[in-house]
DNA sequence: AACTATTTATAAGA
DNA sequence: TTCTTATAAATAGTT
């Protein structure tokens, strides 16, 4: 679909490989949600850039979705399920759809901290540099950084066990 | 894409509309394979047809990447330096690896719940959500959370490190 | 981040 | 449903 023919395989090329992600990555998502317009279907994509940052597209949002997979009784089941486990799914289905609530409350609240956090150090580099030993500041410079960092990555991880969960439940349902 | 232009709006014949969700839904998996293959990325997703049938795509197995997730940290070091400091460097710098020391200690306990639900996780992954007994089911639940529980206390724990660094920080800067 | 030459996806038709 | 094909849309390489 451009100039030239690809080969599918992996991009060699780092840069390359990452600007193909971004351009493709836009490319699913603008599908996705063409799809969800043109059929009101529902759709919902997690995707690992391969600098392994989380992307994703949700169609309601991820937690519409999921109400719509924990909601055992909406789903086409498998034949020869064991009646037993019935009762208990249910009221398990309803604990998970809180905890997810809780860790998408969680979420927010953390993005507000990593947003906060990055605008207080922004504002103490500016002002005392040069009245600072050099390799302290370094180091809190380093150690502000790696916090901030830290922050974001854990975020990364909520929202992606969170989003794998949901993803899991669905997977056995079909085979596309 | 295709003998006509289509408006982006809801196609209105039923029947259409299932044809344009398989042919679209078979595109997009398409595109999203094509995204693993080029670029070494991670992508999972689920779709509802438009009468409520989910399919999904994955790659690479869900396994992979409830692992990739659960195994993924980075821990900022303590500078533990030269001891070049001058003045009240010297007390700002003890007070920064402290801070730092306990940052480590919490993430290091926040590792190990990580692992223990990743142990959990990886086996009870393997099977469809519908298919695991009570017990398992129980068990996920408990490790969700526990996984939020930790989450909560870390993010405590790097607000507070951060504040206390930030304070400590604008102490040393009125003094001098 | 924009631009096009091409390739690819797909809407309509069979 | 599956295939065909004219055309729209995505994108690889380039700037």
């Amino acid at each position: 679909m451009g100039r030239k023919k690809i080969e599918m395989n992996l991009v060699k090329d780092k840069a390359s490989r990452q600007v193909t992600f971004s351009k493709r990555r836009n490319g699913l998502f603008k599908k996705a949600n063409e799809l969800v317009t043109l059929c009101a279907a529902e759709v919902a994509i997690i995707a690992f850039s391969p600098g392994g940052k989380p992307f994703s597209f949700g169609h309601p949002s991820m937690e519409d979705v999921s109400e719509r997979f924990l909601n055992a009784d909406s789903m086409p089941k498998p034949p020869g399920d064991d009646p037993k486990q019935e009762g208990g799914m249910q009221e398990l289905n309803q604990e998970l759809t809180e905890v997810l609530k809780q860790l998408e409350i969680e979420k927010k609240r953390g993005k507000e901290l990593d947003k906060a956090l990055a605008d207080q150090s922004t504002c103490i580099f500016k002002k005392p540099i040069t009245q600072l030993n050099k390799d302290e500041l370094m180091n809190l410079k380093t150690a502000l950084e790696k916090l901030h960092e830290d922050v974001k990555s854990h975020l990364s991880e909520i929202e992606a066990s969170a989003s794998l969960l949901l993803l899991n439940k669905a997977t056995e349902k079909s085979d596309n």
